[in-house]
Formats: C-alpha cells, structure tokens, sequence
DNA sequence: TGAATTTTCTGACGCTTCGTCAATAATTGA
DNA sequence: TCAATTATTGACGAAGCGTCAGAAAATTCA
C-alpha cells in the first residue's frame, strides 16, 4: 500500500532535505565537510532528528552516493536501447557517461570516500550492497551490448580476453579520463581544449584497436552523436 | 652548504617521522584519519612542535602526497630511458606506473584529497606547484617518447590529436584501470583474475589502435616485459 | 472524546580533536 | 659567559560527533 498518512509523508520528505542540505558539504570539503549541526539547523530540526533517519555521517555519504549510482545505472539502460548496432549502442552508453559526468561531476568523489577503510566499517551492509549492485548493472549491461557484437560478428575476441575484460577496458578509459578532467583542469587547459571528444575519440580508437566493426573511418561520428542525444537523451 | 648543525639533522629527521607516522592514518581513514595528538605522542613530542614543522593537517596530507609523485616522478624518467624503439619504452613506462601503483596502492587517495577545494584554500601555493610540477613532467617524459616515435615514423597523429592528447589517453586508459582495480577489488574477481596483464593489454590495443608500430602481433609482448623488467627495476 | 500508549523530537551533555599562544627551555653567537 | 634568538610545551577555547533522558506529538482504543 504506497498511501502514507501525513505523518510519513512529513518524515520521506525530510529524508530528500537532508540529502539535498548535505550534498554541496560533501562537495566542497568532503567527509570533514559534512555537519551534522548545520543540517540540523537547516532543516529546523533537532540533531536527534537527524539522527532518526542515518545513524552517522557515513551513512549520509553513502545515501547520495547511492543516489549517484542509481541515476547513471538508469541512463545506462537506457542508452543501451539505443536502436543501432552494437558499436552505436556502445557509443550511446559512452554518451550516457559522459552527460552523466557532466551533470554530477560529484560521482567520483562519492565513489572514494565511499570506498575508504574507515567509512566502510560504519555503513549498513545493505546500502553497500545496493551501491554495488549498481556497478554491476552497468558493467553487465555494456557486456550485454558486447556479446550481441560478438553475435552478429561485429566482433571477435581474442581467446585471452572475455567481453567483461573489454568493458573493463572501457571502463577504465572513460573513467580515468573523467577523473583527470575533473580533477586537474590547470594541467588540461595545455593543449586539449575540449577533452569530452578527446574521450570519444579514444573510446573509438580503442574500439578499432579491437578491431569492433565497423571501423572509425566506415562511418559519421558526428553524426552518430547527434542521433544519440536526439534519440536517448531528449523527450 | 649541506653540513647541518645537530639541531637541524634532529628537526629534519623528526619532518621525515612526522609524515611516516601519518601516512598509516590517511590510509586508513582519509583526511580525518589524520589525528595531530596521537601524531605528538608517537614522535614523542608536543603538538605545537608538530605545528612548527606543518601549520596544519592539509599540509600534512599534501607533503604525503608530494613523497608519493617524486618517487612516481623519478620512476617514469627511469623508464622513459629503456633502450629500445619508442613503442617499447612507451610499455617501460607503462611497466613503471604498474610497479608504482602496486607498491603504493595509496596514490590515488592522496591526489584525490589534496584536489578538495577545502583541502586546496588551507595548503601552500608552493607544496601545490609541487605536486604539479610532478604531474606536467610526467605528462612531458610521455609526450617526449611519442614525439621520437613520430620522428621514427612509428607514428603518424590524426590532424586532429596532438602528442599530450595522446598522453591523455594513456593516462585515462592505466589511471582508471588502477583505480577501479584499488577500490573494488570485490568485482574484479568475477572474471578477472590478473587485472594488471589486462591493463597492459589494453595499453597495447589502444597503441595498435593508433596503430603505433610495430603493431601488438609483431612482437613478443612477454619477451619485452622480461626485458623491461631486467633492465629497468633490477640493480 | 479523552485517556493510555507509542512514536517522534529535543537540545544539553560528554567526549574528541583542532589549532593557538603565553610561558618555558634550549641553542647560538659575540 | 650571558644576552638574544629559536624551539618546545601543554593548557585552553572553539567546534563537532553521537547520546539519551525527558518533553511533545501522534496514534490507538474504550
């Protein structure tokens, strides 16, 4: 029964404030940024309030980041519809990344306090688990695009390497590249002006390395691009 | 004049303990794992002497961090002078980041945490062109090898991608496949049991996709590594 | 409706930690 | 040797976390 009585209705609501309050802390100062004294004030509840719905700080921390994980693992599915051969689907979930990033360029930082030793051991093992299974939907929904590839002899994987090997790869590229971007911009600005189609290029080239057809130079990448976002990412 | 006075050999020794004491810290539990008392008590002196020596925690944190990129510094420009073609000692240098990073798991922590803008406003300008001054010559000793291989004609750029574009791409490729490899280690088990050859594969596919000769299947991958390894990482 | 029970809310409190600074001790140099 | 400089100390104020006994509000039930 999805109806709530006024009262719980009161108490979801707060729940979304309090994430809401406490994203831009972590933003800017990460862990140490987040106060539980200032989210109280600014929600004009008391601590012990705050306290009813997360038991500690870590697990505010892992609530957005779970917020995080699960909007992107939803553009992922649904790039990955994208009506296309497998190579476009790929180029479509890498756009989905990409917009993503843009949007929350926050996802990375989540990620690694998330992963911390100490903020481990005081998170519930449920919302651990629902962060990871997050990260596993994504991953098994490029291996899905990859395996129609190889279905459709599109692809040919060397025998050494399994498709979730591949999306590892792609994985790492686009992810790493992201990171950099974010992260030192200063060392960007020498010489690559617009990294987000530096990342594009490289994700095809990565993919020509492997031989995925068809090829770069076999078809219009802008244009591509261009259906991508008309296609997945308007409404 | 490097002769020092007893007194500067004994506040220079304790500089080094200090940050030895404090790594573990961080490690474990990220900036605010780093705890100035229990710091005071194991150097065995008082905090206004740890004080002297670093005016607060962020400086704490960015020498760490400062330690780890002149050793990580110091290895690329090791590597980048293996004798062989450029492609060879483009995987060197591949080889050097993959035994930094195992040695030093914690690389990618400590750039992450001197990259907050909390972290940024409270550390000097001077530790902060340090830390990225280590990063251009990184980039630099890279792009130097890829500019001797377009002069070799090993390489010919798309009119479009620069040598510190191409970097770029290695950078993101081997970054964020540590990276992930560090942090969920849990889903690398299913299905990738030697993340790191899975790395240098990729490394090589990225290069054949640029097609950077001599392309993967024309030499002997295992040979070169055994070389590298030799002649680079052995004294 | 109103009393009893359950749920929710509160904020002062104990505890930990940061960074400071006046007082003290050690070192240097003439 | 002793004055001047430099280094060290630790108690202290301020700030933040998480708790819990008691107050308030909501809900149940007669």
């Amino acid at each position: 029964m999805p109806t709530l009585t006024p009262k719980q209705r009161e108490i979801a609501d707060r729940e979304a404030r309090i994430l809401e309050i406490a994203r831009p802390m972590v933003v800017h100062s990460g862990y140490h940024g987040l106060n539980m004294d200032r989210i109280a004030e600014a929600v004009k509840y008391s601590k012990g309030t705050i306290y009813n719905h997360f038991s500690c700080k870590e697990e505010i921390i892992i609530a957005l980041a779970i917020e995080n994980a699960a909007k992107r693992t939803e553009l992922f599915q649904k790039a990955a519809q994208f009506k296309g051969s497998p190579r476009e689907r790929i180029h479509a979930i890498g756009e989905a990344a990409e917009q993503y990033v843009r949007k929350s360029p926050d996802f990375f930082l989540f990620e690694e306090i998330i992963q911390l030793p100490s903020v481990r051991e005081k998170t519930s093992e449920k919302r651990q688990a629902v962060v990871q299974g997050c990260e596993m939907q994504c991953m098994s929904v490029v291996a899905g695009v990859v395996r129609d590839a190889i279905a459709n002899d599109d692809l040919t994987l060397p025998k050494t390497v399994s498709p979730e090997q591949l999306v590892f790869g792609l994985w790492s590229l686009t992810s790493g590249a992201y990171s950099i971007i974010l992260k030192s911009q200063s060392l960007m600005q020498l010489g690559l002006d617009d990294p987000f189609s530096i990342v594009r290029q490289h994700t095809a080239i990565f993919l020509d390395g492997y031989q995925w057809g068809p090829v770069s130079n076999e078809f219009d990448m802008d244009k591509l691009l261009k259906k991508i976002r008309r296609q997945v990412f308007e409404k």
